[in-house]
DNA sequence: TATGCTACTTAACAGTGTTAACCTTGTGTG
DNA sequence: CACACAAGGTTAACACTGTTAAGTAGCATA
């Protein structure tokens, strides 16, 4: 195996055990009984190191979404089919999930613009959901693509909230999500456009 | 002035112009020309001393909702007004909202559980509107300390979003508050409730 | 055989949080 | 007045961190 797949394979590994933040060269480097100079070899920094990581793990979550976009339920199952994937995936790779929706893009000013749409397909799948469902006469909207980043949005605190632990303790986390879910769904289904002054 | 606040004015500066991840001990002390050991005099350690640092801005979080929930608005306007806030405060002061927010709490052990329930005040102010909101048919909630969560779940999701630009450049930041909010109150207003399967 | 390239190493720089041990200064007490 | 003690600082050190510069084996080619 090449000295960069094996970065690869251990430093994926600690990232999951330990966290970002206790990830750091000379641990990788020991791992492999190589030196930690070695690795800048084979990446840029450590931010690129990072972001080869989970890189991955990105266009499995995307997968997982496009599965659900592509088959012919009906856009509001489809939706929250998605939504729930998506907590799901927060919850359970919460490691991974803080790299890809929590740093803050500044510090790879040079990551690759086609990377940054990778991690935009999701966006735009919703919004096709979003498009199809205003089609069929399901939801309510006038533009899906704005819609897409605020459901995102809304998606993110749930997992945020959780992850971060800042959930009130007398609320199960299930409750929360179904109830948070059902909430996100009521925003853009018909018939809930009643006379809002906003 | 005692070495203590004057610690807490350099670090608040400093955090505020440099953010979380280049505020150092010994940077602090550097800049009060003391050494970075007597820091320790005054706190226990550096999570100690950011948590402190951020403290004051949760009360003045807090007390920019209170402010509207105490107003004799109805309860449907109320919750935009603190929605927008919310959302203000986060773009206003990000270095300040991310520690807040975004920061795990168990890196804190310790952290008096006072404090904690300091950092709710807001969530069940919500709770409170929310409960305002039923009581006078504007709203349906079965379970408004929940309904509280999933909207601040929400509203952090905006502010995540735009924070950590996440946004796509083909949208505008304000449009896609608006666009989020209103998406929000249609969420928990009354007549928004077809027959939804969840 | 000599050159040059590839893939690595060692040493070092400049920083980080934190602890242990030491020192100075002001105050209260015998 | 002399002594003890505590408060509030200090210096030195430990064990880390990311990153760069310079040096070095081993191998392929001219």
């Amino acid at each position: 195996m090449s000295l960069r797949k094996e970065i690869l394979k251990v430093g994926k590994r600690m990232l999951l055990d330990e966290g970002i933040s206790n990830i750091s060269m000379r641990k990788i480097a020991g791992e492999i009984d190589v030196s930690a100079t070695s690795i800048y070899l084979h990446f840029r920094n450590k931010n690129h190191l990072i972001y080869t990581l989970i890189e991955e793990s990105v266009e499995e979550l995307n997968r997982l979404i496009r599965d659900i976009a592509n088959t012919d339920r009906d856009p509001l199952a489809k939706m929250e089919s998605i939504a729930r994937t998506y907590v799901a995936f927060g919850l359970d790779r919460p490691q991974e999930y803080e790299v890809i929706f929590m740093l803050h893009p500044e510090e790879i000013p040079r990551y690759p613009k086609k990377k940054f749409r990778k991690a935009r397909e999701g966006y735009e799948l919703l919004a096709e959901v979003i498009r199809e469902g205003v089609d069929k006469g399901e939801m309510k909207e006038e533009n899906p693509l704005k819609a897409a980043y605020a459901i995102w949005a809304q998606l993110h605190g749930i997992v945020s909230v959780v992850v971060n632990r800042r959930l009130d303790t007398r609320i199960s986390v299930n409750e929360f999500i179904n109830h948070a879910i059902a909430h996100l769904i009521r925003g853009i289904q018909i018939n809930s456009h009643p006379q809002v002054t906003i």
